[in-house]
DNA sequence: CATTTCAACTTGTATTTACAAGTAAAGTTA
DNA sequence: TAACTTTACTTGTAAATACAAGTTGAAATG
């Protein structure tokens, strides 16, 4: 226990802790959080320190705050929220969702025209290239194809994906942290391979994202083509 | 000229200007900003006030920082902003985007079961209901059904709708800022009235959108259903 | 010339202090 | 009791300051 992350800034920690309670249950929808003097106190830290937790707890949806009277917790959105900055897993959470390999990970060449625009350094590189269908409780809803440039990622086509987090591999095996990104959505219908690997009708309606995925090295992102079966679950997102 | 809004905060006045300045070309991709010790100087602030002007420039997708370096200018992105704060005015450009009134502004009892959870007092105050085409170079892309509470918003079914931005007019005559919202997303096909109002045969995918808007009034949100023609324009987010 | 070191500049994090403005409840007055 | 005022508490905005840490180019070194 208590063996925390403590190489995170200490706004980073409170915002951990804050969240945590809140999607646990400590703090309720409705409740109010403490105030930010009480949470400087509890905290051992200061106003403008506490108020960069609230700030990120606010961009999450996890919060809103009112002036003159305080943080209130919202309601924890039912949706699938692959519209943040999240990946799938954590989504959707760990209990219902299965990862299934279709191709690789292997390396090869760059889609030309690719969906977005390539640096030099990204072409050169090469890229490493995935796909994967997540099922919900056994019946598949996304049809991830993911393209990383071929940079600093040792060992990365022999590591085993099945049922594991690409996010979390890499954090933790190569300390890459998903900051933010662009995507563009479209409906389409299904047909070919998509029918196949959703499970759906030709003519379904199938939700089609192209995300440009940015992380904390500055000149590395990465690149995902989804296919969302949404006829049960809508996706959901804050703004 | 230089009426400008002086009402607003300083560090929101920095922002629109910043904001202004990159839409305008002043600033273009790949440039960098001045330091925010330099624009400290030229706006007479501080950097916490700079930083927060700055924070929210990162947010809706205009800089991105870099440590040790500075700020640099995105690519402005040429899809359809609808997914961030903003309405489809300001998403689109007021140049090439028209609107049809098909229904209203009139007040009528809420649908029940509704699509979002409603308070008691939205509930006993009735419901603003609109119907809107929104049209991209003549050519229909968006459905809107619009639900507000009919709460202090006085005159409002009498006002002109028109080739006019809702959000400008609850800001202009309710001064009613919209802050953020959430939104559910499916993938749809066509059908009824959607083809009709479309102009897109039975059959053909639709982007469904339904969502809650919030505003600087705490207890006073809105909330539209939007059915979009994604054939040829995609939607475009930032995350 | 090539390499390393260093100094100057950048953003990131954090403290301290201050006042403005909104909320809510206690207290006061009619 | 009902309406108003005050008071305490809340978040919002802003300044001044300090140091850590990443970036870059100039200066010193081999």
């Amino acid at each position: 226990m208590s063996g925390k992350k403590q190489n995170l800034p200490r706004y980073r920690q409170v915002y951990e802790i804050l969240r945590k309670h809140i999607v646990n249950g400590v703090y309720q929808e409705g409740d109010m959080l403490p105030s930010e003097n009480d949470l400087c106190q509890t905290n051992g830290i200061t106003r403008p320190t506490v108020r960069l937790a609230l700030d990120q707890l606010v961009k999450d949806g996890f919060i809103k705050k009112q002036k003159g009277k305080g943080s209130i917790v919202c309601a924890q959105p039912k949706g699938i929220g692959i519209l943040s900055v999240a990946g799938t897993t954590s989504a959707i959470g760990k209990e219902n969702l299965k990862t299934k390999i279709l191709v690789g990970p292997v390396i090869r060449k760059w889609d030309d025209p690719f969906m977005f625009p390539l640096s030099d350094v990204e072409k050169e590189s090469g890229c490493i290239y995935m796909e994967r269908v997540r099922l919900v409780n056994n019946k598949p809803l996304f049809y991830d194809i993911t393209f990383l440039p071929n940079i600093n990622l040792p060992r990365f086509t022999s590591r085993k994906f099945e049922n594991r987090s690409l996010f979390d591999i890499l954090r933790r095996s190569y300390q890459v942290e998903v900051t933010g990104g662009e995507q563009s959505l479209k409906a389409i219908t299904a047909k070919g391979k998509i029918c196949q690997h959703l499970d759906v009708q030709e003519g379904d309606p199938v939700l089609h994202l192209e995300r440009k995925i940015n992380t904390n090295r500055i000149d590395f992102s990465f690149y995902s083509t989804l296919f969302c079966n949404t006829i049960e679950h809508a996706l959901f997102g804050i703004f």
